[in-house]
DNA sequence: CTGTAACCTGACCATACGGTCAGAAAATGA
DNA sequence: TCATTTTCTGACCGTATGGTCAGGTTACAG
């Protein structure tokens, strides 16, 4: 999504090329060693290796450690806000539901190391994004329930509490990537494959969707 | 329990007691300041204020930072372990998943900090447990998943995959305390009450055994 | 009381880390 | 070409951290 034509149309297009690109390899690289090491675990001259940058051009770009970090976690938070989009859409929440799973899924999937930098956020008391939680995610969360208890109130699925499906979903979906490492050591060392990946969404999709009476 | 025999007989009762009583203010500072701030971000410095003694005295009875923190992994592990007693007793699905379900997010509201340590123990790929995964939660995930077999051979459950239905379990129980910083945010800021716990595994438990066939 | 083992701790050390900076190099524009 | 802006980086710095240690204190067996 950010390939354009190789010739600058100005001087201006150029500079901001090689600033975009850098910062998207720092950004790429601090979001993996950030969920690997934590925070705190986490040092500057270990994210300029793996970015294969020196550590002096990472404070070019980003003045401070916490500045990088912030701008990493913010990023995933926008893929996250996003991947519910199909929510509203939906007329019937087998399908509206059904898709979310799949989409929180994908993302867990696309975007381990993403989650895990958030899991990590939160649990340590979300220093950094505590507003974005007082505000976007309390609107955004409120939203859902409100479709949800529509849902509800029209007689498509069971009385069940909004509020509580939504941590279920959130839960179940972010557990495939946070603990992945666990996933994987019980499943014989090896990541899931393709057709195991199948088999998760339909596993979940089942039990919640017939969970909430939904069976569409 | 690594210790040779020097120890006087009748002086061992009063030292040990020094002894005891120490690591147990240590473990507990630990377990929460690692909670708190992760295991790069914890320092000992953090670790000897919160449990009132020296640095130098937790030097004392754990060589480094790293036996302390392997101290605390292996203490939670022992409390997860043994919070599924409930599930082989059980004759059907309603009433051990069920009880399971209670003893889990019993387990989160009492242990936030074991359970976050936890979290991020295998998030950061489990360096100092992976053997216990390898060997005993293998072990006891495979005895579980067996016995959810027998109960859908039995007809006593709809046939999903136990696999992912021990992950969601152990995904949305663990969620609250994993995420408690941000289901409190969402909660007008204060934390869950006596009732709203109840509302909880009211809720959790109401979908997962509807979602499985097994409304006992 | 005395000897000894266990316990305690202030002061210290080496290292690693986040961050700075002066100045080189490259890109761009005129 | 030259001037200007942006990008780049090796060398450096102050601080915080994990860990050590010598020597003190306490508990208690004999």
């Amino acid at each position: 999504m950010n390939e354009n034509a190789r010739i600058p149309r100005n001087a201006k297009a150029k500079r901001t090329e090689i600033r975009r690109e850098n910062e998207r390899v720092i950004l790429e690289a601090a979001e993996k060693v950030f969920a690997e090491a934590g925070f705190g675990g986490a040092t500057m001259q270990l994210i300029a290796d793996m970015a294969g940058l020196p550590k002096a051009n990472l404070h070019y770009y980003f003045a401070t450690k916490e500045d990088l970090y912030r701008q990493v976690v913010r990023n995933i938070f926008e893929i996250w806000l996003h991947a519910a989009d199909t929510f509203d859409t939906a007329a019937d929440p087998a399908e509206g539901i059904g898709a979310y799973i799949d989409a929180k899924l994908e993302i867990s999937r696309r975007h381990p190391f993403g989650s895990k930098v958030w899991a990590s956020e939160v649990m340590h008391g979300a220093p950094v994004i505590q507003d974005y939680l007082e505000t976007t995610l309390r609107d955004w969360t409120e939203g859902r329930m409100a479709a949800i208890q529509r849902w509800v109130d029209e007689g498509k699925m069971a009385p069940v509490n909004p509020r509580h499906l939504l941590y279920m979903i959130w839960a179940t979906t972010q557990h495939y990537a946070d603990f992945g490492h666990q996933i994987e050591t019980l499943n014989a060392g090896k990541p899931l494959s393709e057709r195991q990946w199948r088999e998760v969404k339909d596993s979940v999709k089942a039990i919640i969707l017939r969970g909430i009476g939904a069976t569409g």
